[in-house]
DNA sequence: AACGGAGCCAACCGCGAAGTC
DNA sequence: TGACTTCGCGGTTGGCTCCGT
């Protein structure tokens, strides 16, 4: 039944490659092409797993790779199509010419999504954090952000169902977010912390906001944000403008054919987006 | 100079889909 | 058709480097 097992995986080396593995599978490839990866480090005379050496071949051997830093474009495509479709790495990568799944995922996690949560910007909606308040204020019945859910918690130990926990902290009149952006070793719980008024007084969704309100609030308190799905709150941050960015990325830095995935999503959003304008009409550049 | 924490990224893990027998 | 595999993907980890104290 069946194909015979890959490899035994207790008698393969692992970690990192050495130049003479890196050059016995470029010598394989030249010679026979990209074929049955299990077969590779029989015929390349290699103990390692063949899923090793296809990882090792698609992230960092092949020809076409680029090694240098990411440009502020590509940066920008990035950003438009997680938006749009969020962590599909490899779709993503594909619109992007010599850069691989998991170079575009280590961008995300180590530079951009850091970067949003600096300027103010949820990584995983792409909202504003204030305007995250306001929704949910409105999710929640009341309008406003004393209908928060109270915590008498501390963030670390919150129980969210959204995949990221938004714990909010109003001391001294200012307000601090404790954002997990990683449950990797990279977890910056706090480290953006304070997120205090000073961006938040220039968005438009935080000076809609009756501040007093917020004040009136218990202090000290920690609140934490809920949404329905992450489905939910992904298609909630579609703009139309980014939606044309995301076309003009999405067609200008690369095409074949397995774009149509991604472009029949960009599809069904600009339809959804005709048929609900007014939920759909907001934008935030970065 | 030594140490610890943060940043970074190559590599691994586990899962679902697709393919093979 | 079912058992089993490979493939490809997203998530996660481990270890190296850098930087501040």
């Amino acid at each position: 039944m069946g194909r015979p097992r890959c490899c035994d995986k207790a008698n393969v080396k692992r970690g990192p490659w050495t130049p003479e593995e890196d050059a016995k599978i470029l010598a394989y490839v030249a010679s026979h092409g990209i074929g049955n990866w299990t077969l590779v480090p029989q015929k390349a005379g290699l103990n390692r797993c063949g899923k090793s050496c296809r990882l090792r071949w698609t992230n960092y051997l092949r020809p076409d790779l680029k090694h240098d830093n990411f440009t502020p474009e590509e940066e920008e495509c990035i950003l438009e199509l997680h938006k749009t479709i969020g962590s599909r790495w490899s779709l993503i990568a594909r619109r992007l010419p010599g850069r691989t799944d998991n170079d575009v995922k280590n961008y995300w996690n180590t530079k951009l999504k850091k970067k949003l949560a600096k300027m103010g910007i949820d990584p995983v909606t792409h909202k504003p954090f204030s305007q995250l308040f306001n929704e949910y204020g409105k999710i929640s019945g009341a309008g406003n952000i004393n209908s928060f859910q109270l915590h008498n918690s501390t963030p670390t130990n919150l129980t969210n169902p959204y995949p990221y926990p938004y714990p909010f902290q109003v001391v001294n009149h200012e307000i601090t977010y404790f954002a997990e952006a990683s449950s990797s070793s990279d977890t910056f719980l706090g480290q953006i912390a304070p997120y205090s008024n000073n961006y938040f007084h220039g968005d438009p969704y935080f000076a809609s906001m009756k501040t007093n309100e917020i004040q009136e609030s218990e202090y000290g308190e920690a609140f934490s944000l809920n949404y329905a799905s992450e489905e939910e709150t992904l298609e909630h941050s579609i703009s139309h403008d980014h939606m044309n960015s995301a076309a003009k990325c999405t067609s200008g830095v690369a095409s074949n054919s397995a774009h149509s995935f991604v472009d029949s999503i960009l599809a069904h959003d600009t339809e959804m987006r005709l048929q609900f304008p007014p939920a759909l009409n907001e934008n935030y550049d970065y």
